[in-house]
RNA sequence: GGCUGGGUGGCAGAGUGGUCAUGCAACGGCCUGCAAAGCCGUCUACGUCGGUUCGAUUCCGACCCCAGCCUCCA
């Protein structure tokens, strides 16, 4: 039975879809201004985790994850690059979806836009505002935080301490400091759609509570991102919601921990984001997906070049044990399997189940010589059971061969034969000028039963 | 000040009332022509102070420290 941490109540809890064996799970994605780093990263590798793991328990999952295509940081940073909106979030979007990919992260079914929903939104804001819950002033209108007795449930704060540290901005006009705005008055030359009260465009987190209510319904099984959005962004979603709609809004919350660098939260603000593709040019998106799984998600996540470097090596290890087998029928030592899921269902305990994975690989190598037969099971078992992670899909020579061209190859090829017949004649001296000779090129020889092979020694350039 | 998470061996990181996490690194051994890889073993960790207990890293209490949120942020 899979048991979740549900940071709205602060218990793991049994997951009891709305519909039996089917899950609504919405995700908030990237607001589409800049290149993603290793927070969103760590976003989008959980999240396929845990939709992979609901598909393998057979659940018919509904994956939905927004993208913000309009908001206040779009604007300002197309005009300080001087394109229009739509260019700019285009370009990003497709950075996304580049980074992604090479992470291994699957789409999600859907990825509603704000200004692909406007209608929907104008239409809750209506919904708002007859029942009550909104106002206007000065062509904007805001969420009445004290219509919704509930409002800081989530964050586990009482409205009166949410107030304690707020300051209101210029222009702003709202009853309360904690209101917030749904609709936003536009100025002159941003970009504005007709509404009710005039041309402009919507508050942040009302784009969330539309798309999810029209791709999902109501109610959602899940929803997930990263800590900081629990507030304000998710508290404000729960009060457009449920005053809307009426009923619960969501099952389960599911919050990530950070990922910080040198003590610090990783943030654009704070001009330490390290992105996405600068990593995976250094290590390639398959170590840094094993990084990102080595942690639990809710913890905080170290990013430091000692730990990716580490996450490299057990990576090739994990390549390594697979490297060499004849084709054979998946199986496991008993345990195993059980073991791995007992970890997943556990909270999604992603180090847990490498650890097993591991534990697996060992048995695996150990079985090397004296069973070739039972290993090779083995083998296709740790395959199959990393497949779950989204790990270990890779032909494990390419992986540690890394980003090494054909010409370069067949010289290196060249040089192992050259070698293998030195080796023959007892020429040992000329065996090690070779070896040598490559080793300091950055190429590490391993003489096996099958022959020598070759992969690249570490530090820079895998795949 | 309020709220939320944390403090585990050289590093990373799970977990548990009394026998093993796991990975990286280091050291010793096996294997190897020598290596590399792999395997075996070693390196006897749980912030501090009390309490409960036959026994606590694990339960309870107090305290100290770290990060985050209370303003846009994954």
């Amino acid at each position: 039975m899979l048991h979740v941490f549900n940071s709205l109540s602060g218990e793991k809890e049994a997951l009891r879809p709305i519909h039996p064996g089917r899950i609504g799970l919405y995700v908030c994605g990237i607001t589409a201004y800049d290149y993603c780093h290793m927070g969103h990263a760590r976003v989008m590798v959980v999240f396929d985790v845990v939709v992979r793991y609901l598909r393998q328990l057979g659940y018919a999952v509904h994956y939905v994850r927004n993208i913000t295509d309009i908001d206040d940081k779009i604007i300002a940073r197309a005009r300080s690059v001087g394109v229009d909106e739509g260019a700019l979030t285009e370009r990003f979007i497709a950075a996304m979806r580049e980074d992604q990919a090479a992470l291994g992260v699957l789409p999600p079914d859907e990825e509603p836009r704000a200004t692909t929903h406007i209608r929907h939104i104008i239409e809750m804001i209506q919904q708002l505002e007859a029942a009550g819950y909104a106002y206007r002033a000065a062509g904007d209108v805001y969420y009445d935080v004290s219509r919704f007795p509930a409002y800081g449930a989530l964050s586990h704060m009482r409205l009166d301490e949410l107030r304690a540290g707020t300051r209101s901005e210029p222009g702003e006009h709202k009853r309360d400091p904690m209101d917030f705005a749904l609709w936003k008055s536009a100025k002159a030359g941003e970009p504005a759609w007709d509404s009710p009260w005039g041309p402009g465009r919507p508050g942040w987190h009302i784009e969330c509570s539309a798309m999810s209510l029209h791709t999902l319904g109501k109610e959602l099984d899940i929803h997930g991102g990263g800590m900081d959005l629990k507030f304000p962004h998710h508290e404000n979603e729960i009060a457009q919601s449920e005053a809307c709609n009426g009923v619960p809004f969501v099952r389960l919350w599911m919050h990530l921990g950070f990922v910080q660098v040198r003590e610090a939260k990783m943030a654009k603000s704070l001009g330490n984001a390290v992105l996405i593709r600068d990593l995976v040019a250094r290590f390639g998106g398959e170590v840094l997906r094993l990084f990102l799984l080595g942690t639990h998600y809710r913890s905080p996540l170290m990013l430091t070049d000692e730990a990716l470097e580490a996450a490299r090596r057990s990576l090739w290890r994990l390549y390594g044990t697979l490297a060499g087998h004849a084709p054979a029928e998946p199986a496991w030592p008993k345990g195993i399997e059980a073991r791995f899921a007992a970890a997943m269902d556990d909270d999604f305990n992603t180090p847990l189940a490498l650890a097993v994975l591991f534990e697996l690989a060992r048995e695996t190598s150990r079985l090397r010589r004296s069973e070739p037969g039972r290993s090779a099971q083995y083998a296709a078992g740790l395959r199959q059971l990393g497949g779950l992670l989204g790990l270990l899909g890779e032909d494990p020579e390419v992986v540690r061969r890394g980003a090494v061209d054909e010409r370069r190859s067949t010289e290196i090829e060249t040089l192992i034969t050259e070698r293998a017949e030195a080796r023959r004649r007892k020429d040992y001296a000329r065996a090690d000028a070779i070896r040598d000779r490559l080793a300091q090129e950055g190429i590490v020889l391993e003489d096996g039963p099958a022959g020598t092979i070759w992969r690249l020694a570490g530090e820079e350039g895998s795949s």
